[in-house]
DNA sequence: ACCCAGGCATTGG
DNA sequence: CCAATGCATGGG
């Protein structure tokens, strides 16, 4: 085990930090500063800092994998799992062509896109309690005004809170940061809840759902993406994320609406690694609109 | 001033 | 068991 990873410090206090390939680092964490700026993971000049293991941490491109800032070896393994080390790409490689087209053109246009994961439980549920209903650009806004009030400032980015700080302030302050009131409700019960996240680990998709879902707040499109996100498992395909169904109906369905079972289905074809297909589409919808040939 | 946006829980049939 | 409803904000 890590018996390739080979850890160089140099002399100006970085380490590189080597990833499998194919990997593209601009394409992987580009979904940080896609809908506007993120408090918690800054995204400037080519380079992503974010807190982890609680300091901030900046990392930008290098051949073959990312340098990181401060040289310290046990960041290592938390920004190779960041970045998406865990998964098997070589699936992107073998799409057939004749019945994935769409995929396959999308693999290649993408190439190294790796499934970047949110390294905390916790922020992992509130992002997506924050996400739940409105635009990503108004869950952005409240995102930013949570973590601004209620994490910890490392230069120029916040670390996410910890539960413990959220548990210490009421529903209302809460709701200050733009939440209604029933999702500020849904946080500190999550928050104060004694559940130990490290335990679902060992659990498969259905359980891990089962166990997610009966806490305040988390249905099944949140649990879907904490399987996809954070524990980083590879065959989670969420048919009720409007965001994905936008994309398959762009790309997969000629721009005919597409209700939920339908979703389900076109997933079908991407078994066993449905994640990977779904992280493809959604980055493919935010891609500027290809230029069609010219006319003439 | 609308309407929709990467849901969820509650309520009423 | 399924349909209807309230929620809060940002952008078109």
């Amino acid at each position: 085990m890590g018996s390739k990873l080979h850890v160089c410090i140099g002399s100006l206090g970085r380490v590189f930090v080597p990833m499998p390939r194919p990997f593209d680092f601009a394409r992987t964490v580009g979904r940080f500063g896609a809908v506007g700026e993120d408090r918690a993971n800054r995204l400037a000049d080519g380079r992503l800092t974010r807190v982890l293991a609680g300091r901030a941490v900046t990392m930008e491109a290098a051949s073959g994998g990312v340098l990181v800032e401060p040289g310290r070896p046990e960041l290592v393994r938390p920004v190779r799992r960041l970045l998406g080390a865990h998964a098997d790409l070589g699936w992107l490689d073998h799409v057939p062509g004749g019945a994935d087209p769409v995929l396959a053109d999308l693999a290649g246009r993408l190439r190294g896109l790796r499934p970047a994961l949110v390294p905390d439980p916790f922020e992992m549920l509130v992002t997506s309690i924050t996400a739940q209903q409105v635009s990503q650009a108004a869950a952005l806004a409240m995102r930013n005004r949570f973590v601004e009030a209620f994490g910890q400032r490392h230069g120029a980015v916040y670390a996410f809170p910890d539960p413990a700080a959220v548990a210490r302030v009421d529903e209302s302050t809460l709701a200050a940061t733009g939440l209604s009131r029933q999702k500020a409700r849904y946080v500190r019960a999550i928050a104060t809840s004694r559940r130990d996240f490290a335990d679902l680990t060992t659990l498969d998709d259905d359980d891990v759902v089962a166990a997610l879902t009966e806490l305040p707040g988390i249905g099944r499109w949140s649990a879907e993406w904490y399987l996809a996100r954070h524990l980083g498992r590879p065959d989670i395909w969420p048919a009720g994320d409007l965001a994905l169904r936008r994309a398959l109906e762009r790309f997969c369905s000629a721009g005919s609406r597409l209700d939920e079972p339908q979703a389900h289905r076109l997933g079908d074809c991407f078994r066993p690694h449905r994640t990977l297909a779904c992280l493809y589409l959604l980055a493919a919808a935010r891609m500027p609109t290809e230029e069609t040939p010219a006319p003439r």
